[in-house]
DNA sequence: GAGTGGTCTAGACCACCAA
DNA sequence: TGGTGGTCTAGACCACTCA
């Protein structure tokens, strides 16, 4: 039986078998989408009782981490079939009506990590990044213009055949093709006038104002593996937030 | 010893006891700041074990209802002395530099419920409302301006004055003057270009691209009680949001 | 019916706080 | 020192799923 008091820095029983369940999914030992074994069998494995699991499990299910389903099991928790297509994804359409989801991959290149996009991701400037630009439709009128950057070093095999056999599902395509799956996001929002360049491809005048969504996305272990600028056309869309 | 299943519709023991504990808190039996009785007191009370209480705290911790603090006790969760001063701001500084805010109020006057705002406070088009505008400063400069509808039903008392006396903090005011707790608040945001008026008041041009908040805030029991406009400068500031 | 997660209990001990 | 929340255990029973 593990000691509760005796580690380096004190973290409760149940935080360290947290920490060892996201081991486990850091090294890939189970994947999204498929269960985790029984309460009752980590807890024989680990040495603690079935009470001390089961609330390591209830905080990773709390962070979206694991999924739970009663009768089935524990699941780890995936984008593909979340029930929601893009859970990170905020804009909804202003009358509250269903949202018809169009993408058209602009271009796909390998580039040096400028200096703003490298501290984020955590990596050396000018190191190796793949660059993507995307628009995506929402109902059929172009809204959001995408400029994802990704290190490369961790996205080997990433190109334009990959992304479009996915129709635009990132995370999907991170989680099935590489095995990482984004687990939280930061994202920093203000108003900015289009420039000449987006304005012409969201097929707007300059100026016009747009959101802008800048994005860091973390893997398990937060660690940020994807940075993402978003310009969004919101005249039909807002960006919903809940509070607590 | 309450039953647990033969409810009207099944409930666990332990919401049933969640349940009891927020109707005590809408009747104001405990208040904003102060301690509600320790998890025995309340499983005697209830005549349920220690843990179902707990249970039923956690998740009103978790919704940031109360407040735990070993050693002390449970606390209502307020606005006041919560740790930061505007819980509901998301606003910060581009720098990451610390905020000074400072508050000027425009105006204070009673009003009649336009249809749109009506219905997101679920009271009738028409009714009696506190109309109220204000300019917030961020670091000296003016950055946003706020539009308040409150149902004068529920917020008598309020005016310039008593306004003044809180210095700009509503929700501290609402609290310790009415008793009226948000709890929790949504927002829609989106991105447009500043009419006259705005920009006269934040000092701008017109059509400068502004970050426009629109809020509702929610008591105890999800009940919506302020409807906030907010038109945001966000040159220098980013809203700034966690996804999970 | 067997196996899974979900709830509830009772009791032990720990960590923290205030008087 | 006594009271509070925090952790951990062991065991019971319930609700759901699937073969």
């Amino acid at each position: 039986m593990p000691d509760t008091k005796s580690s380096p820095v004190f973290q409760p029983l149940y935080r360290q078998i947290k920490a060892l369940i996201t081991q486990s999914l850091i090294v890939g030992k189970w994947s999204p989408g498929n269960p985790i074994p029984s309460e009752m069998e980590l807890a024989a494995q680990f040495g603690v009782s079935q009470g001390t699991v089961r609330k390591a499990i209830d905080e990773l299910a709390a962070e979206n981490i694991l999924n739970r389903r009663q009768g089935k099991g524990t699941f780890v928790s995936t984008h593909s079939e979340d029930g929601v297509k893009l859970r990170f994804l905020r804009l909804v359409a202003a009358d509250g009506s269903k949202q018809l989801l169009d993408n058209r991959l602009l271009s796909c290149e390998r580039s040096k990590a400028p200096a703003q996009v490298a501290q984020q991701l955590g990596i050396k400037t000018g190191s190796s990044i793949i660059e993507i630009k995307r628009l995506l439709l929402l109902a059929d009128k172009p809204t959001i213009l995408d400029h994802i950057i990704l290190p490369a070093a961790s996205f080997k095999g990433v190109n334009t055949a990959l992304i479009e056999s996915f129709n635009g599902s990132m995370y999907r395509m991170y989680e099935s093709q590489l095995g990482i799956r984004m687990v939280r996001a930061e994202e920093r929002l203000n108003a900015i006038g289009a420039d000449a360049a987006t304005a012409s491809i969201l097929g707007i005048k300059t100026h016009t104002p747009l959101l802008r969504i800048e994005r860091v996305s973390y893997t398990y272990g937060d660690k940020p593996m994807e940075w993402r600028l978003g310009m969004c056309l919101t005249n039909e869309h807002h960006y919903l937030n809940h509070l607590e």
